[in-house]
DNA sequence: TGTAGATTATTAGCGTCCAAACAATCTCCA
DNA sequence: TGGAGATTGTTTGGACGCTAATAATCTACA
């Protein structure tokens, strides 16, 4: 939901369509800007930070996370990464497929599989993340330290609300 | 990026990885939780609105778009919805399929595609965007109507800054 | 008029992303 | 001790989502 029509030209169109229904415009703006804000912010940090790496999204979070608590173990990088099992396996294969990291089983349980960072991958990673946070900053650099803290206390109340729904 | 660790925890732990880098966890957390919010929303929107209709969340976005406008060129549908249009093609075959919208030549430029929902389609999005809408209000029900309008415009802020980035 | 360049939607190929089914393994409790 | 049920990672099948290449069509200008 980008822009090739203003605001005030959908809510009128809407409401063409909706005549007498009650609609919540407010909050329909402030969510719609959410996934807006969601993709603008992403394509962005994959065009500056993460293409020249040839590093997808994904592929930068499961780094980031398993460099962060390496050792660790797929589920804990999956709940953490916020994506299936499944749609993790698939990242795991091309980001060892790349060197970056390994899968070992278990120790004790063996249904487990736990991953490490390779060298070449804690280089990436020793590399990467201080350039992307010199980027969150320039995505924010409108911003006092104030208006992120409050900006991140409302989207939590958000997510907290949604994720408490069963 | 989603919890099984606090944040506290995780800025800690970040800080033993980067010792003597400067970072700033205020951005960071900002960053991070606007695609925590707009994953968690998506889910919930999904599971409530969506899943019951059997529509992609895409899929929605694309009859929403073309339920307010139409008739109207896919180029536009794909520019208001912020994909591709090779996505747009896909998703487009999708919901005609499923008989919610068809697809005529453009009668001038013949180059172009019009999108016309179906009886089927319309009557679809007079349940469904009400629903939606509801739900949205539901997901914002801890904010006034201030505080909704002050996180729509830190949004924008956000979302132009970085479609601003060549 | 005609032709080079721009624009359109589609296709092809690849990488996510999910739910459901599966095999391996662990846990629990009679 | 043993076996039913739970949990884990993987596979499978389908839908998204992108870029690059393609064919059809339009535009601009000599």
């Amino acid at each position: 939901m980008s822009g090739a029509h203003t605001l005030s030209e959908t809510e009128r169109q809407v409401e063409n369509k909706l005549s007498g229904m009650t609609l919540d415009f407010d909050s329909m703006a402030a969510i719609s800007n959410i996934f807006r804000a969601a993709n603008a912010t992403r394509n962005y940090l994959e065009r500056t930070v993460l293409g020249p790496h040839e590093l997808s999204w994904t592929g930068f979070v499961v780094l980031w996370v398993s460099w962060i608590w390496e050792p660790i173990e797929t589920r804990v990088i999956a709940e953490e990464g916020g994506f299936s099992k499944a749609t993790l396996t698939g990242v795991l294969q091309t980001l060892e497929g790349k060197g970056y990291l390994k899968r070992d089983p278990g120790t004790g349980d063996k249904r487990l599989v736990i991953v490490t960072l390779t060298s070449k991958g804690r280089a990436l990673m020793k590399k990467l993340f201080p350039d992307f946070n010199t980027h969150e900053q320039q995505v924010l650099s409108g911003f006092s330290k104030t208006e992120k803290r409050e900006l991140t206390v409302a989207l939590r109340k958000i997510t907290a609300f949604t994720e408490a729904q069963d």
